[in-house]
DNA sequence: ATGTAATCGAGACGGTACGTCAGGTCTTACC
DNA sequence: GGTAAGACCTGACGTACCGTCTCGATTACAT
């Protein structure tokens, strides 16, 4: 348990299990509308002033919770590009299909924009790891000659991170098998887009 | 002015123009923490009664004020397929580098998800008809035979609307000239990802 | 219903009455520790908002409450001397007999305390009026020749409403028949001390 | 240093001093309002707990810090009753006068008064030894010729404590020489009001 | 002189009430 | 007759203290 979004991220209040999955909890079973702190608090058995001592908002308290459900996994050399690359799409894919984490994640992301360093938090927290794990596993499909040396890393995992989010918040489609393999396969076939300055 | 989320879409309150640019002046001012229905009634000059009778909630007002900035104009037929591509591409950005639309989307998406007909009605209003105009421009573009026959036009979209929105708001790079070259030739270059296996 | 304490006491909200005897109801069934501004709200069926709206504080409130229940009646002129005085103190003793006045009243005395401003209103609610009334009819005992005209009726005030106090909330010995007629008898006896040496 | 609101009055913290004196000069420094547990515990630099340890109540504790500095010394006989009568008004007055302890004995008062037992140990701290010593001196008086046999210095005292009291809290008006020289002529006028069943 | 217990400071904890704010409903008075 | 103004009830906010509690650190005594 991290807490990047508690106050003094160092400590960590006896009850911060108890409260973060409450935090899921009422997320779950009344959404992000009802998601207050009294109902987590409520929830927890904890008192409000307990959350308010160690988040210093609802948002916070929603950031750590969300954290310690979403996956950035180290992707492992499996000796075959394909598969590592369906590996990282899978991760994502996974992320979002998980309806918490779905859910909350636009708001969450809405009432942190306005804030330049709560968004560099936010992105420390769910997007640099799992990035940086995939790009590693690119790169090693790189130095097998599987994918071009010049390869754009940033811009495919916007396309697929984008894709996948957008698929599943806006237009609402499933994220099936098919989606994954099309994700996979588009930077296998190398088009020249996703290279850079050639 | 369409008011599609209008209580009563048929009809239209005197003072609908009045409000709904209210509405967006208090989002840019004070962005959407503050967009508060009383604040914007008393920008307009209304009673908050007035809003209340023609709107059910901040989130259906916004929506209206949203989609009235909203671009999702008819891509002309310029003889040139690559010019027809990066209007679309253009159109798309322009929609997300408005601030006052960025900032308040993913908030608004938030607030509807977990109403499915709300969710449809978004759709209605921000994706059907953007979508439909660049889906008759890859079309012309498939017709021309610049673009492969089984091209699968929603994926093109979804990845582009994707990448777009996930730059914009999660990890907030510039939506660059660079950028949109990219998207357009990600699809000229017609990898096989993109195409349907019929 | 005169609201002096109220913040506008020109207006009045419509639930004044509600909210004052639910005050009362509150105070005299669960003391003046529990007297609460959101018990009151609960008790009145009214929204804690509303009383905030007309009331500062509890304070401010309970004094409404109180002032609403006491006594300062003009005493008319029985013709009686002695019988007027009377009346002066049984008005007094009914007021402090009065357990939810006479529990409420120093509270409701040491939060005002340290505001002169709150003070001078307690004043004009809880003393000048009655103190005017009763002075009226020492003047008339004067006139008649039945005390002496130079009695310091302020003085007569202080000694008759002091020993009432004193007695009900300090010393705790009930306000009876005998003190009645002994500080009637005081002012009648019409001692030196209570004269003005002009 | 007796403790006689302590829960265990024959032991003693080591800190009593330092959080006595703290009490009263929070209470100096802030008023009754912001005299809470919190605050003596920091101004004495001591753990809430030990004060909790010997005091139930911010009440209890109060009382013994104003039992510290209340006066109710023994009258000395001075072969001149007027000279001790007026010790005996001046040794109310000084109490009253005092900043402290007036600004918050009314609020003291009003939260023990629905315990009848804490109200007895209120009266024990505050009351009796004073009015005792007092009493002594209104029989050296009798015994000496100046007072009548049948004084009732009960009421005396009432009418004297009274009139300081309700002067000084609820009019406001100064307790000056002229009070102070008028309450012990009041009494040496021996008028037939103040003496029993003749 | 040192180990052992009591006592202390600090402050986290589950709570209650605070006073504020906005939501959404309803009434009143004006135009 | 529709609308502005705004009173009203509701419920969450974030804060301040409550009284209880654990936790070392610091005594101070008994060996």
């Amino acid at each position: 348990m991290a807490l990047a979004f508690s106050s003094d991220p160092a400590a960590a209040p006896r009850s911060a299990g108890k409260i973060l999955s409450a935090a899921r909890d009422v997320l779950a079973r009344l959404g992000y509308g009802a998601l207050t702190i009294e109902a987590v608090a409520a929830e927890a058995g904890v008192g409000k002033s307990t959350i308010y001592r160690w988040w210093t908002s609802k948002e916070m308290l929603l950031a750590d919770a969300l954290a310690d459900i979403f996956r950035s996994d180290e992707i492992p050399d499996l000796g075959d590009t394909r598969a590592e690359l369906r590996r990282a799409v899978d991760m994502t894919i996974d992320n979002y299909a998980n309806e918490e984490f779905a859910a909350a994640l636009p708001a969450l992301a809405a009432s942190l924009l306005p804030n330049p360093q709560l968004m560099e938090r936010f992105r420390g927290a769910f997007l640099h790891r799992k990035r940086e794990n995939i790009a590693v596993a690119l790169r090693r499909g790189i130095q097998r000659g599987d994918l071009p040396a010049n390869l754009d890393t940033d811009l495919v995992q916007d396309l697929w991170a984008g894709a996948v989010v957008y698929r599943r918040l806006m237009i609402g489609t499933p994220l099936d098998e098919d989606l994954a393999e099309r994700l996979v396969r588009l930077v296998l076939d190398a088009p020249a887009a996703l290279t850079t300055d050639d």
